[in-house]
RNA sequence: GGUCUCUUGGCCGAGUGGCUAGGCAGCGGUCUGCAAAACCGUGUACGGCGGUUCGAAUCCGCCAGAGACCUCCA
């Protein structure tokens, strides 16, 4: 690549030519999900942009250290109560479910869901449970330079006193005295100094199952903390990218700043990178506004919003068709859109391979390669690039249809081209709808239907071949009559 | 209430101070026994009102509407 990567950093808030720290090598940072329900379609956008990036900086050459983390403590008691089918006393609830089951099932559940969606499995996948060690140890430095204190056996950060050292606020654009005259009173902080400080060890109630013994008291570790402790451990005291959804901005990733700050006395990350939110009817999706639609329902379109099931390869192309850093809107008719935008993309990636070649070209395919690539590296623009894309199917349908010529070798560099963008860096693949045995034992009959077909046709009985063809299509299978003979595919 | 963002043709969505993506849907045509697919042609959209400018949908102001964050959140 002659051209360079830019990024939009959220800290600095403009594009910025993206340089790693160490040459050919990049050190990335994601927040992931809280396994304590099944994913949903938000958990898709920033899983799958960042996989795109993870993809993309491979592609560059880059050798990339993905750590995305698997939050497993902390807040999980309340949640575990909310799934609540019906109300169990929470005491009974608390001995009969082990917390690790409840981990376990939605991690089993979220590393099918990604996979479905074809997103990579990142480098490091640590647990925050598996580092208490590191966080409580990140905990005692943010204390000893004087950023933290206890209190009743919790461990506070002092937000004020940060703030006089370094600056509190400067990722989401917030500064600590418009902080301090609108962060809401709530009951229960008393023992805090400051309302907007945050715990960075929590003394355990009694019925709070989840703990580990400490010098401050049984607790648990505060939900910020995780990050910082991870992020340093694998990927060092700095580090080029770190990512997350756009609502973890604040508190999350300014505590994260903080942290890391008030215990290294320098900040770890050089360029944020925020996706925004998916919206349904223009709203977030959010439990309490019953919109709330997790990846399992959407594939299998059982959900009273759907109105089909739409394939994990769909719900990833809907959300490449947006650019990363802007809302996307849900809706049937958006994802029926998207989904025979992707067949018509497929399909040409097909066609693709029956082309017969010319002596010289016709067409321009350095045009959308180009551009595609220039899409690419402007801040992940992968809806350009799609847009691109679709420029060169229209090549290969016209090549295909004799109306445009295409010489060998533009052809084998199309051909390499559309491979690596569409499946390398965008991460789409053909459906498979059938195991391969049932798919010969079906071809065998379809081929003889269409066989029969055709000697329906030959004596000019349409209405034996279009029952044949009407019959096969209302199983899935679909025939079309082209020059070349008759074609045939799965629905 | 505070901070910030957004408002693009029937739908989804890029982009940009003049050369005005793309997908889906629609319409007309070619092809076909018909259909499908494919191909060709077709839509001067940028919330409203002012201002700056030779020129703004793109910059500025005001108004209206929507959303995000401020509390767990992707």
């Amino acid at each position: 690549m002659n051209s360079d990567f830019i990024i939009y950093n959220t800290l600095t808030r403009t594009k910025e030519i993206f340089k790693p720290l160490v040459e050919g090598k990049v050190g990335l940072y994601v927040c992931g999900p809280t396994v304590y329900s099944d994913s949903h379609l938000g958990h898709a956008r920033p899983n799958i942009t960042f996989d795109l990036l993870f993809r993309y900086l491979t592609f560059l050459g880059y050798k990339v250290r993905y750590v995305r983390n698997i939050t497993d403590v902390g807040h999980l008691e309340d949640e575990v109560e909310e799934t609540g089918e019906d109300k169990i006393s929470k005491k009974a609830r608390l001995e009969q479910v082990e917390p690790m089951e409840v981990v376990q099932k939605y991690m089993n559940t979220f590393h099918h869901n990604m996979e479905q969606l074809n997103v990579l499995p990142p480098s490091i996948e640590p647990r925050a449970s598996g580092h208490i060690i590191e966080q409580q140890l990140m905990i005692d430095s943010i204390v000893k330079n004087g950023f933290g204190y206890e209190a009743n056996g919790s461990v506070y950060f002092d937000v004020e006193k940060y703030n006089q050292q370094y600056n509190y606020g400067k990722l989401s654009g917030r500064n600590l005295d418009d902080i301090k005259t609108n962060t809401r009173e709530l009951d229960g902080q008393s023992e805090k100094k400051n309302s907007f400080d945050f715990a960075l060890w929590k003394k355990a109630s009694p019925e709070h199952i989840m703990r580990w013994p400490s010098k401050w008291s049984d607790g648990f570790p505060g939900w910020h903390l995780e990050c910082s402790a991870m992020s340093t451990k694998y990927l060092g005291e700095q580090f080029d990218i770190h990512g997350g959804g756009m609502d973890l901005t604040f508190p999350h990733h300014e505590c994260e700043i903080a942290q890391s700050t008030a215990s290294l006395g320098h900040e770890t990350v050089r360029y944020w990178m925020h996706n925004n939110m998916i919206t349904i009817d223009g709203q977030k999706m959010a439990r309490s506004l019953g919109n709330f639609i997790t990846l399992q329902e959407l594939f299998s379109g059982n959900h009273k919003l759907l109105k089909q099931a739409y394939s994990p390869m769909a719900i990833r192309f809907f959300i490449l068709q947006a650019h990363y850093r802007s809302t996307i809107d849900f809706s049937n008719e958006a994802l029926q859109a998207s989904e025979k935008g992707l067949e018509r993309l497929m399909n040409a990636l097909k066609t693709l391979e029956e082309l017969t070649t010319s002596e010289k070209s016709t067409i321009d395919i350095s045009t959308p390669k180009e551009k595609c690539f220039a899409a690419l590296n402007d801040d992940l623009n992968s809806p350009v690039a799609i847009a691109h894309l679709f420029d060169g199917v229209r090549m290969i349908n016209s090549v295909k249809a004799g109306t445009e010529k295409i010489s060998s070798t533009d052809l084998a560099e199309l051909k390499s081209f559309y491979h690596s963008m569409v499946f390398d860096i965008l991460g789409l693949k053909q459906e498979q709808t059938a195991d391969s045995a049932n798919n010969e034992i079906l071809a065998g009959a379809v081929v003889l239907l269409i066989k029969l077909r055709n000697e329906a046709k030959a004596n000019k009985d349409w209405a034996t071949s279009d029952k044949i063809r009407n019959e096969l299509n209302a199983i899935g299978v679909e025939l079309k009559d082209t020059k070349e003979g008759v074609e045939w595919k799965l629905k």
